[in-house]
DNA sequence: CCAGGGGCGTTTTTT
DNA sequence: ACGCCCCTGG
């Protein structure tokens, strides 16, 4: 008795569907990965719209990244078409946001409010850490950070903690005045960091419950997505959003039993994986999925375990390394897909040797047609990123980065945006202040103070009083370029707030659009110009990020007219790491495992898998922490359609120096019949490797790793070169690039990095990654048919070139390895 | 007020 | 090894 069109259920198996079908108060669907959730869930909002159910406002889906949400109102648009306008398909914080910038004026704040990042809040902290010299009681700004992030994620405030802390603790009382100001600075601030998004919705909802009811009556049917990730303050949120609504005038009577309800409350479903669950360190508590049950008396609970995913062999390995996790709900993933390959490990003699096979098996997987954009690399740590990029610009592979420095981090974006910051909100002391140094034009912390304390004596705002300059009494030359900044300011609030130019005859009171008031600063301050006139190489590069973001802000112009200046300051706080993918066309992704989740890719390299790594150091002493880096690893594993490769190395550098380093005790934990092993742990010590092998033998049953020979496999005789081939000039030139004659031709890596993405940028296409001013290879002359000596592959011939300039390419044959396509401007290679 | 050099802390993951 | 912060000298 199907509610649903068959087209909304067609190809589904039976828990899918009764996912999509069930109606009631509470669903809970257990979804494995790569289970079809996501089908799911579009499935079933389109179910509820198709079967009038549901009007799209009343549907409230929330997701933990943008580009989820994003992808999710693609799919349920696919379904329905228009009739998905009007729904709330969005990320906790955008939810948050929405619902503060309308109702933000009813305690305190005003619509314009900032959201501080962390880089932001970290400034302030800052600055009380050094007011109430904290530091001497051993409060560290990051530490103080992290406690007021983990409270308000508990949504404890400043009040609520001191009722409970131990006041005879100096520290906690330090920590609690700190905490205070911050609330205090926050609120003058009219600010908001990234908790208070949540937490202050909540307390909104809490203190106005009328302002409750009318989201509670406008959302009756909220679901979410990976809820095994929320914290309490989500947490709290959903549970206000689906209370019952009841009769207020009937409360009135101070009678409780008076409090009926007169409607029903929303209906609630959430999808999540408690074996997924990555993000206990920022307040996940996989208790809210656990006890779901619990929470909501008589829910139903699905469980989705057929993968559409990946072969049997990766979920094999998947299950039986999560199989060690023991407080979890037993899931038995399967697929009908077939065993596939097996899972390639390799290990290698340093991060330069294990980032060298990637690049290589890249290029490999390339040639047997793979697509870059199907292939991606993850590690733990952002740092390990380097030998990794260093490797695949030499190989010609093109790249991206998810994640790491964003581009709203730069500095030099920062600096533009603190303006358009301040403009919205000009008693914002963090953007202005920000503003008053970049560029630099004399106004220094003397001059800030006072402008401070005057605006604060005055009650104005941070503009204002940069106009009354005159009297508070500077000289002559700080209060000029005071009272041109002001000015400057003045005009540029004036064009975004109405009419750009417009001055005819009904005055515009439309607001202009982002791009003319950025590019109105960015002129008048010359900042683009000054950058461009130094020499440091690096700013040319800030310079044209500082264009970049002029055509961010006209593309944001033309998706949303007559959008203002918040719509833009409000997307551009709220972007993420995994927000940045969309464009992977024909590049390689590189990127931590934790941005990996929810995506997944036909081939997927997991590197560093070595104990210190992942797990990681840090997680060993805390409590649960190594179950949670099982679960990155089961993350990392799950992404994997067809191709799974294990990579690790026995020496790694960190802090500087190099140290030995160990199989991860999750590699243990995959069978051995499931992996190929190029290069097994124990095959690099013995044969060559600087430690003795009592040193990186595994614990446990010893001897897995031992001489194992290595499997027979196509590319057997390739495992010679990347460890000890050329004997002579193996990874030890690897690991010390810059010795000796060829190597001494290039340039630092930082040069090098530099110029690739240069040309990235410049050019589109791979791999015109280098720029004109390197001095290095570019003028070596080659031919098909000649002869050359590669550093790291040894003699072989060429056999052709493609591209031109500096992105000249040698297609070449190797004696030891075969087939290498070589950047020949930046390779380790001399004509024989 | 600012530029450049030396010293120090850093590397867990992020909305 | 790197980047950031602080301090000094101009």
């Amino acid at each position: 008795m199907s509610l649903l069109s068959n087209d909304l259920l067609a190809g589904m198996n039976p828990p899918q569907r009764e996912a999509v079908e069930y109606r009631g108060p509470a669903l809970l669907i257990v979804a494995g990965a790569g289970s079809g959730k996501t089908r799911v869930l579009t499935h079933r909002i389109a179910g509820l719209i198709q079967n009038r159910e549901a009007w799209p406002s009343q549907i409230l889906a929330i997701t933990f990244t943008n580009k989820a949400a994003a992808e999710m109102r693609e799919r349920v648009e696919q379904l329905i078409g228009q009739a998905s306008r009007g729904m709330w398909i969005s990320t906790f914080h955008s939810a948050c946001v929405r619902i503060l910038r309308s109702e933000a004026e009813r305690f305190g704040f005003t619509k314009a409010f900032t959201i501080y990042d962390s880089g932001d809040s970290k400034a302030l902290i800052k600055r009380l850490v050094k007011q109430h010299e904290a530091d001497s009681y051993g409060l560290t700004v990051s530490s103080v950070m992290g406690r007021i992030s983990k409270l308000k994620n508990e949504l404890a405030d400043a009040e609520s903690f001191a009722r409970q802390a131990n006041m005879s603790d100096p520290v906690e009382r330090v920590f609690l005045e700190i905490f205070a100001s911050y609330e205090r600075e926050m609120r003058r601030a009219n600010a908001f960091d990234f908790d208070d998004l949540i937490a202050q919705t909540v307390f909104l909802f809490r203190s106005f419950p009328e302002v409750a009811d009318t989201y509670r009556r406008r959302f009756r049917h909220i679901l979410v997505d990976e809820y095994q990730d929320t914290n309490h303050a989500q947490y709290a949120l959903i549970h206000e959003l689906t209370r019952p609504i009841e009769d207020r005038i009937a409360a009135n009577d101070r009678s409780p039993a008076m409090l009926l309800p007169v409607m029903d409350a929303a209906s609630l479903t959430v999808v999540g994986d408690s074996d997924q669950s990555i993000y206990a360190f920022r307040g996940a508590d996989i208790r809210n999925i656990s006890e779901f049950e619990r929470d909501f008396p008589g829910a139903k609970v699905v469980l989705l375990e057929q993968n559409y995913r990946s072969t049997q062999n990766i979920l094999s390995a998947a299950n039986a390394v999560i199989g060690n996790n023991f407080d979890r709900l037993e899931k038995h993933l399967f697929t009908t897909a077939g065993d596939g390959q097996k899972i390639t490990g390799f290990t290698g003699y340093s991060q330069h040797d294990e980032a060298r096979f990637v690049a290589e098996e890249i290029e490999d997987l390339h040639r047997q047609g793979m697509a870059y954009g199907d292939i991606a690399v993850f590690y733990r740590t952002n740092s390990q990123t380097r030998a990794l990029e260093e490797l695949l610009i030499r190989s010609a592979i093109p790249y991206r980065v998810l994640g790491g420095t964003k581009f709203y981090e730069r500095a030099e974006i920062k600096d533009a945006m603190a303006y358009l910051t301040s403009l919205a909100n000009p008693y914002d002391p963090i953007a202005w202040s920000r503003l008053l140094g970049a560029p630099k034009r004399g106004i220094g912390p003397m001059a800030e103070a006072h402008l401070a304390m005057f605006q604060e004596a005055q009650g104005i705002s941070f503009h204002e009083a940069m106009r009354r300059a005159d009297e508070i009494g500077f000289g002559p030359k700080v209060r000029g370029a005071i009272l041109e900044l002001g000015g400057l300011l003045e005009r540029a609030m004036r064009m975004a707030l109405g009419g750009g130019g417009a001055d005819a005859e009904g005055q515009e009171k439309r607001p202009a659009p982002v791009a003319e008031v950025l590019k109105l600063i960015l002129d008048e301050t010359e900042m683009i110009e000054k950058l461009r006139a130094k020499r440091d190489p690096q700013d040319e590069a800030r310079a044209e990020n500082l264009e970049e973001l002029v055509s961010v802000a006209r593309e944001f112009d033309v998706r949303n007219p007559g959008a203002g200046l918040l719509e833009f300051l409000t997307e551009v706080s709220l972007v993420a790491a995994a927000d940045e993918l969309d464009d992977r066309s024909g590049t390689v992704s590189l990127m931590t495992l934790h941005t990996a989740k929810g995506l997944e890719f036909p081939a997927v390299f997991i590197t560093g898998v070595e104990e210190g790594l992942l797990p990681h150091q840090m997680s060993v002493d805390e409590v649960g922490g190594v179950n949670e880096e099982r679960r990155l690893m089961y993350v990392g594993i799950t992404r994997a359609r067809q191709r799974l490769f294990i990579t690790l190395a026995s020496t790694r550098a960190s802090y500087g120096d190099i140290g030995v380093a160990l199989p991860s005790r999750f590699l243990q934990e995959i069978p051995d019949h499931l992996i190929d092993w190029r290069q097994s742990p124990g095959e690099v010590t013995s044969r060559g490797g600087t430690e003795s092998r009592a040193l990186n033998a595994p614990r446990g049953e010893g001897g897995r790793y031992g001489g194992r020979p290595s499997r027979p496999s196509g590319r057997a005789e390739s495992s010679v070169a990347f460890g000890r081939g050329g004997a002579s000039s193996g990874s030890a030139a690897l690991a010390e690039p810059a010795s000796g004659g060829m190597q001494s031709a290039l340039d630092t890596w930082r040069e090098r990095k530099r110029l690739a993405k240069e040309a990235q940028a410049a050019g589109g296409g791979f791999p015109n990654m280098v720029g004109a001013s390197i001095r290095d290879n570019g003028d070596l002359e080659l031919a098909p048919g000649d002869r050359i000596r590669h550093e790291d592959y040894g003699e072989g011939r060429v056999t052709g070139i493609t591209g031109e300039g500096s992105k000249r390419v040698a297609h070449a044959v190797f004696d030891s390895v075969g087939e290498r396509k070589l950047l020949v401007k930046l390779s380790p290679i001399k004509k024989i």
